[in-house]
DNA sequence: ATGAGACCTGAATCACCTGTCAGGTTTGAC
DNA sequence: GTCAAACCTGACAGGTGATTCAGGTCTCAT
């Protein structure tokens, strides 16, 4: 634990090469898996020498939390933009899980680095689940007030919709339609219409008011992640 | 990939010999995370000697995807128990979510074996989720024949239901009451009261018949995962 | 142009691990 | 009681990979 937090890189030659080794760590995390991404084949992937690595960064612990951070902040911000243009509660959400869905179709292998930060670093886990939690958190205590929800508790629903979000990306972005082997580097699949449709109504009947108003007004709402990327 | 599967122990002690090996690999394992459960301390931890490990598995991944399915298993049958007395749909659901917990939180660092597979052996983890949802599926439609549930596609709902479980047990019986850090060994608290009916709502919801008819009968039905523990 | 940092190198160190094997011990069928 | 098969031992060969370090190279403010 000895946190020697490497200065940053005060020449344009030192932020490149620092920027280098965090691709290539991105690349063969995803692609390995923390336990057979060596120090070795990142340095090599960034054109490196072994020893540069040490410059940036502490350990190889370090970048992959470091990683994990900036995914968080892109899935986020994927997720915002998404349900962006959104108008209405229902479409919000709808817009939302789509988009996480869409992240996780195009960023696959980026999608398993975080969740195997649970083993690596529960702390940067906590973290990214934490953060996205707080988006929905918001925006269900906003959708609450106006009454365009039931009498539910935010912090709750909001596990229990990221909880949905995980595991159906896992079975249908990751697994593929057919839950037989891992899908090739370049599925893009998403999740199928059908499909979506069903976790979707699901969704719907589960927060519906407890007293359905059918004439209320409506606010956008759920996966806007929380203002600031931070 | 040299599946040379060791024979079978044919003596008393060797029996005994290959079990004190898998509970060791299964403390080791849930305490150390598959990376660092080295044969020698599993060894150590059995009071056997390295090699005699290798007369019974083939290599730390072997006895690792032995595990995970004695642990599929176990919960499968925790959750069939749990719910054995219910009587009606609503009754079976809330009962085999707690035995879910309950299972949870009584072997925590277990569960946290079965996650990680995910990345040490995704045909066992495919395996393990497959059956569970296999469990699911069959409740659901039987309730859905009965007109107990609405129209919903069952294995959707029966995925998006194990999400919920999984999300809310890591949130609430693994993180433990505040997200701070990691629960102490010996936490067996599981999810509290006012969350646990929170999401027993949320899923009830959910799941209503789409033309609720307040006075129709009523079978048990969910989490009983499925008839023969194999 | 130049020198003080900032950067970079890659061989070498160190800490561990997995899987093997020749040789000793225990078991249980007869 | 005997002995062949079943078990067990523990040192060791063969590897891997993280991290360090002494010494060279590049940058850029002056």
């Amino acid at each position: 634990m000895s946190e020697t937090a490497r200065k940053p890189p005060s020449t344009k030659r030192g932020t490149a090469t620092r920027k280098a080794i965090i691709d290539a760590a991105e690349h063969v995390f995803a692609e390995h898996g923390y336990a057979d991404a060596s120090i070795t084949r990142i340095t090599e992937k960034a054109g490196v020498a072994q020893g540069t690595f040490y410059l940036y960064f502490d350990s190889k612990l370090t970048v992959f939390e470091e990683l994990v951070e900036d995914l968080n902040r892109r899935v986020r911000h994927a997720m915002t933009e998404g349900s962006a243009g959104a108008t209405t509660r229902l479409e919000g959400e709808r817009a939302g899980f789509r988009a996480f869905f869409a992240f996780t179709a195009e960023h696959p292998a980026l999608y398993r680095v975080v969740r195997e930060a649970e083993f690596v670093s529960p702390r940067a886990l906590k973290l990214h689940y934490t953060r996205i939690v707080e988006g929905y958190i918001a925006n269900l205590e906003r959708a609450r007030e106006v009454g365009d929800v039931g009498d539910i508790d935010p912090e709750v629903v909001a596990w229990v919709l990221m909880g949905i979000g995980e595991m159906v990306g896992m079975r249908w972005v990751l697994w593929g339609d057919e839950p037989g082997a891992a899908p090739g580097p370049g599925s893009t699949a998403t999740v199928p219409d059908h499909v979506f449709e069903q976790v979707m109504a699901f969704i719907e009947r589960a927060l519906a008011a407890a007293h359905p108003d059918p004439s209320s007004p409506s606010s956008p709402s759920s996966p806007d992640t929380g203002a600031d990327q931070r």
